[in-house]
DNA sequence: CCGCGTAACGAGAATGATTGTCAAAAGCGC
DNA sequence: GCGCTTTTGACAATCATTCTCGTTACGCGG
């Protein structure tokens, strides 16, 4: 047990994932970049994209987002905790930081003796260049 | 066109439903209602249940919520904006308003030039009946 | 109190993103 | 190269939600 050998093993799939979403500007779903992979002549099963995304996910690499009533969508953000301003048109983000709401989601859920908090907070909105 | 004679009809299943979210406490979702239902006796349809909470988010009488991973759950809340302070054991919610976080928001939407601006915002923990 | 037109219902089928399956393919340490 | 594992991927399965469309019944005259 613990670790030991190869815990992750080094595939052409794996980089072609990786490299498409150092490359791709915003949020993607997974369906939407196993067909950019398609289109690039990347063979990339589908069940390998959800699966590779899950992975990078978890280990924090890339964020999610769950727009209501769609896909999850899928992006590379910069490390550290952030939260997303989104264009509803374009998909353009801006990652920002508000420590003053995590301080402040932190205490309200104290005050109501709540433990283990954790909280999902996205901005949306129309960029200056979809706005007519 | 237009308006005219009678747009919302009233119903048994509507009430029902109905009647039903003015009682439960927390969030729950769609299957969890229509089975509540059934357990007092009411019939009515799934597909039915799940129009009824539809129009009655569209109309702001409810709540609906997006948990990560799971359905989505309805809660007959408060009037105007608030955000909410969910166990994820039991589900008990708290409603809260954050006028410092609405601003912070909407301050920096502005500075990245977005408009039309709006956000979503969760807190999950663990209430104190559900910490061992 | 009765009939109609239309909105609402609901059982079942359809949808569609995500996940599970499992045999075949391919890393990697030796 | 060898062998042990991990990974892959075509396909089936899942499952909440939506769609279909014939049936029901609300509500407004008459
Ligand atoms: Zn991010
Ligand atoms: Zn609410
Ligand atoms: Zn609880
Ligand atoms: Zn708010």
């Amino acid at each position: 047990m613990s670790e030991s050998g190869a815990a992750v093993r080094n595939t052409r799939q794996r980089s072609a994932v990786s490299a498409l979403l150092a490359e791709v500007e915003g949020f993607h779903s997974a369906q939407d970049l196993h067909a950019m992979l398609r289109d690039r002549g990347e063979r990339v099963g589908l069940t390998t994209v959800y699966r590779t995304l899950q992975g990078l996910a978890d280990a924090g690499e890339i964020d999610v987002m769950r727009p209501p009533g769609g896909e999850h969508l899928y992006r590379r953000c910069s490390e550290g905790h952030h939260h997303h301003l989104v264009c509803r048109a374009c998909g353009r983000t801006v990652e920002v930081a508000g420590p003053t709401v995590e301080t402040w989601a932190d205490r309200v859920a104290a005050q109501h003796g709540y433990t283990d908090v954790s909280h999902t907070l996205e901005i949306f909105g129309t960029c200056p260049t979809c706005t007519p």
